[in-house]
Order: structure tokens, then sequence, then C-alpha cells
DNA sequence: AGCAGTTCCTTGCGCGAGCAAGTAAGCTGG
DNA sequence: CCAGCTTACTTGCTCGCGCAAGGAACTGCT
């Protein structure tokens, strides 16, 4: 925003406006792209794939519901449904917890590991042209440690 | 994800695979984020904001519809959409483009514009806490450069 | 034991977005 | 000049998501 009347913080350096107007622009377009990506050329959601994949790596390939959605990124309503969606196309399996009866695990099936690993070819391909070609002459870990402080600064409200 | 069988392209390295993450992470909540704060703050949702940003900063405060759905990196249909909302609460006219008429402008009123600034402040803070305050010791031009590249490399196909 | 409070998940609802089809206006070649 | 194509935008439909409310199971206090 160009302001007419000057507000209280420090407006943005050129530098920082820049980044902030690009950054904007990655963060709406990106899961766009990534999403695009998987269901052209592997006929799965971005959300079901990193479903999937978090799934499988999970011990037993299985997660309570809870620790799905957090994983994911999503809340837990959101996971119920995607879930739902994962197990009628046969892809996931849902079972009380042995040790909790108010919970659900979510149990990766063999038919979802391979619709998994048939998508894993495609993902691995969007990830390195869209991502880490990118930053191929960066400090991986000092940007990542950034990019970690963005997403959770304690101050997470949702 | 943990490949069972091997892929065709080059897997990820540790770093790469680090980065993959929490950028997958970050894109996925970084809007989420910043919406809640706009929304929360300013009762504004983030399309909104960045739709009137737009409309301040282009030549008599006015945009073609088009125009203002690609700079806010939304679909046309989505942007009608925005717009009829934004039109309902007086923060935007439309008229008829005189040189094109099957086109409409978008037009910010001066409520609008009150709207925008208000929420300007809260905008800024929320970029400033969550993006670049993370990024202090960055090279923010090279950053910049870098994060242009993953938002459109061409191969957009969106 | 039994009741209050908490936790885990699902369901009802509304919103925001994209796609595809529709409509209206401009353009172009005979 | 008008028939057919193109362009600009809107509308109908559907989907995925979050929020808030609900129900079922666990826990703790008395």
């Amino acid at each position: 925003m160009r302001p007419v009347t000057e507000p209280a913080a420090p407006p943005l350096s050129a530098d920082e406006e820049a980044l902030v107007r690009t950054l904007a622009r990655v963060m709406t377009v990106l899961p766009k792209l990534m999403d695009h990506d998987l269901r052209q050329d592997a006929g799965i959601s971005l959300t079901e794939y990193t479903t999937l994949m978090h799934l499988s790596e999970a011990p037993d390939r299985q997660l309570r519901m809870n620790e799905l959605a957090t994983a994911c990124d999503l809340s837990l309503s959101g996971m119920t449904r995607a879930v739902a969606r994962l197990e009628s196309d046969g892809f996931v399996r849902r079972i009380r917890c042995d040790t909790d009866g108010r919970g659900w695990e979510a149990v990766l099936t063999p038919e979802g590991l391979a619709r998994l690993e048939a998508a894993y070819p495609t993902h691995l391909r969007s990830t390195r042209q869209r991502i880490t070609d990118n930053f191929a002459d960066f400090d991986l870990a000092a940007l990542t440690r950034a990019l970690d402080r963005v997403s959770c600064p304690g101050t997470t409200p949702i």
C-alpha cells in the first residue's frame, strides 16, 4: 500500500517491501501450483498426498486423527473429511484406538501406500522444479530456520 | 515421503528435504495466519485487503477486473465475487470501461480508501512480525529473486 | 459409585474459490 | 453491413475448509 497517512509502526524499506510482496505472491500461488501439478499428473490433491505421506512415515503407518491434522496443518474437521474421502477410495482404513475409546486411528492401506508411491515421482519433480532448484545457491539450513520462525512464532493463533 | 521403491528423479538431500517440508508448512500456514490477523484486528479478509491495496496504487485508483484479478492472484470469477462483496460494503464502485463496452473498472471509493488505511497498521504489524523480522540477517534482494522464480517459472500452468 | 468437567472426534453451516457454461460487447472478412 | 469469432465478465455448480455445536468416551473429585 502507498500510505496516505503515516502509520504508527515503521513502514517497510524498499527491500522489505519487495520481499513481502513476493512472499505474498508465493504463499498464494505455490499451494495452487503444487496442487495443480499433483492433480494433473498424479490425480491426487495436495492435501491427500500430504495426508498419505504423513501416515506412511508413522509407526505402523497409522496416526490419531489429532496428530494427523496437526501434521498436515489442517483443522480437525478438515482432516475428518479428508480421511473420509481417502477411506471411500480405500486408501485409508479407520480403527478405534485401543487405549482410548474416543480416539480413532487412520491406517494407511496397501492400496494407499501404492497410491502414494505412484504419486511420489510427480511430487518430487514438482518439488525440485518449483522449490529446491530455485535455492541452489542458498544456505538451506539458515533459510529453513528462518522459515520455521515464520510458520510458528509461538504466537500462532489458529 | 520415505520412499519404498526408488523413484526416477534424484531424491532430496537432507537439507533439501528440511527446506521443502518447512516451506510446505509456511505456504499452508502463512496465508491463514495473515488472514486471521487481518480479520481479528481489522475486520477484513486478506483477499479484500489485497484488492483494496492494488486499487489504491492504480492510476485513478481504478483497475479493470482482469488486471485486478491478475494482480491479486485470483481467478476472474473469484474477483467478481470479491468486488461484489466490497461493492456492497461501499468500498468499491464499478463503472463501465469507456473504451471497451464489455469491460468494467473497479474504482476505490473514499470509504474504501479509509478502510484500507484503517487496516494498514494491522497489516504492517502482521507483516513485520510474521515475515521481515525473521529475515533480518538475510540478503533480501537475493531471497526475493529466488522467491520470484518460485512463483512464476514460466511453467505456470494456472 | 456418580456427577462434573475435559478431550476426541463428527456434523451442520457458511464462505470463498475454481471450472465451465452463459451473456453481452467488440472485431473482422466477405 | 452482417455473420461468425473473440474477448470480458458473470453465474451456476461444486468442493474443500474452518467454526461452532454436538455426542461419546475418559478422568477426577467427593
